[in-house]
RNA sequence: GUGGAUGUAGCUCAGUUGGUAGAGUCCAGGAUUGUGAUUCCUGUUGUCGUGGGUUCGAGCCCCAUCAUCCACCCCA
């Protein structure tokens, strides 16, 4: 019996009804990241195993149940479908040397993959738009793409839908030493931990602050704080990014338990939040990667980065019905009688020439039904073509959504009718 | 991985105490012999998610299973 053929769970067909939305979404990142200066980065989707290993982290959870790693038959290698976006581009410029004596600022956009359970804003393949800013120490770059995404929502009409938190983690040596703090403290009360809180005391110990579970809150609160074992330059470096945040006029909160699933994130993090889609409200996070360039087998470099969840802020624009509606064509070409299709396809040919998007009509067809098709289409222009017209050289012209009469009128002048009736 | 809700026409959904399935929309044709979007008429469309069970009889009750959605968890 065959099986019904159905997409993967969690991977979803985007289909014609909405696939301009993404078109003018993708657009309005585009001409954002040419605004700032970003060039785009085409890696595979897939890369060897390690990779994500040695750059996300083993013991996180991407890595440790939500990879879609596989054996290639072929040479036994292990593979796994990218995740998300920074691994494959800093291997790239890795590879290919791109930091010789130069900084960068690249861009990429594509699907990525995790094997969890799907959910609003949460699917299988999803897409994201990420940002990597290369060989940039300084605060100055850190608050420039707080400025590059704020501006994003304000061009999209979203900013008063999202929120700016941020954080600082802190260097390699500052987080490991709170981070053994704080499990030291966290283990001194083990007794009162819930199921969640034991199940992270080693695996996220930051994210056992996070509890909602009243009868830790005090524990929580009291427990050893980030922000106490930051350094003199990192106290600087987070100082120096909120004040020029601060200088941009945009608003934001700080919250120390801001904390990034993905190991190599160090200084400063950030998450734009909404509460406007329900459990999965990230809809653009990142931070600092220093150490990550070299761990890869590069020369040091400083890099910082984010990832923005292009189905979350999609919904959120279509919720907010911010999108345009369904583009449209200028003409429908109705034609009918004995050598109609070529006069009309020749027509087309013409009208395209002139800028003209045109849709002829194709196959049988009566006036009736023709005519009920081009309004369909959504065309401002029935352009028709009928034995007459075609004896004649000529073509009718009518406008279907202004109020205005029909012209008939020679082939070299149907164009500068549209133009004219347009105007 | 855990929990909750929902599966009936291409789409959105009705379907009563169990009696062999409907509306709107869409599509096609017509009223209109060369003209759409309004109106009117006619017509097509279903393994009622799937597989079992109960029953004289199941869209409806029971069991299993699959899928989708939402939430936990996690994250973009």
């Amino acid at each position: 019996m065959a099986q019904k053929l159905q997409a993967i769970k969690g991977m979803n067909d985007v289909l014609p009804a909405e696939s301009h939305q993404w078109e003018f979404f993708e657009s309005a990142l585009r001409q954002l990241l040419a605004d700032y200066g970003y060039q785009n980065i085409r890696t595979p989707i897939v890369e060897t195993t390690p990779l994500f290993v040695r750059a996300i982290g083993e013991v996180t959870d991407v890595v440790e149940k939500e990879m879609y790693t596989f054996v290639d038959s072929l040479n036994g290698d292990s593979l796994t479908l990218r995740p998300e976006g920074t691994a494959g581009t800093l291997r790239a410029v890795v590879e290919h040397s791109l930091l010789y004596n130069a900084t960068q600022k690249l861009w990429y956009m594509g699907p990525m993959f995790r094997h969890e359970k799907p959910q609003k804003g949460r699917y299988r393949q999803f897409h994201q738009m990420g940002v990597e800013a290369l060989g940039f120490g300084g605060p100055d770059i850190d608050a420039e793409i707080i400025a590059m995404t704020a501006d994003l929502w304000r061009r999209l009409g979203l900013s008063e839908f999202v929120r700016l938190e941020i954080n600082s983690l802190g260097n390699q040596e500052e987080r490991a030493a709170h981070r053994q703090a704080l499990i030291a403290y966290l283990e001194q009360h083990v007794d009162i931990l819930d199921e969640d809180g034991k199940r992270r005391l080693y695996s996220n110990p930051l994210r056992v602050l996070d509890t909602k579970n009243p009868a830790l809150q005090e524990m929580a609160d009291k427990a050893p704080r980030l922000s106490d074992y930051l350094g003199e330059a990192s106290r600087a470096h987070y100082e120096g990014w909120k004040a020029m945040i601060s200088a941009l006029g945009i608003e934001f909160v700080e919250n120390p338990r801001l904390v990034r699933g993905l190991d190599y994130y160090n200084q400063s993090v950030f998450e734009w939040v909404t509460t406007e889609l329900g459990a999965q409200g990230t809809v653009c996070a990142g931070g600092r990667y220093d150490g990550l360039i070299e761990q890869l087998g590069g020369k040091p470099a400083p890099g910082i980065g984010f990832g923005m969840g292009l189905e979350r802020v999609l919904l959120l624009l279509q919720e907010k019905q911010l999108l345009p509606e369904r583009p449209t064509v200028d003409v429908y070409l109705v034609q009918q009688g004995v050598g109609a299709p070529v006069y009309a396809m020749q027509l087309a040919q013409r009208l395209r020439a002139a800028g003209l998007a045109v849709i002829q009509h194709l196959g049988d067809g009566s006036f009736k039904s023709q005519m009920k098709k081009a309004d369909g289409s959504g065309a401002a222009f029935a352009v028709i073509v009928g034995e007459n017209e075609m004896a004649a050289g000529q073509a009718v012209v009518k406008p279907l959504r202004a109020d205005a009469a029909q012209e008939t009128v020679a082939l070299d002048q149907v164009a500068l009718t549209i133009a004219r009736l347009k105007a």
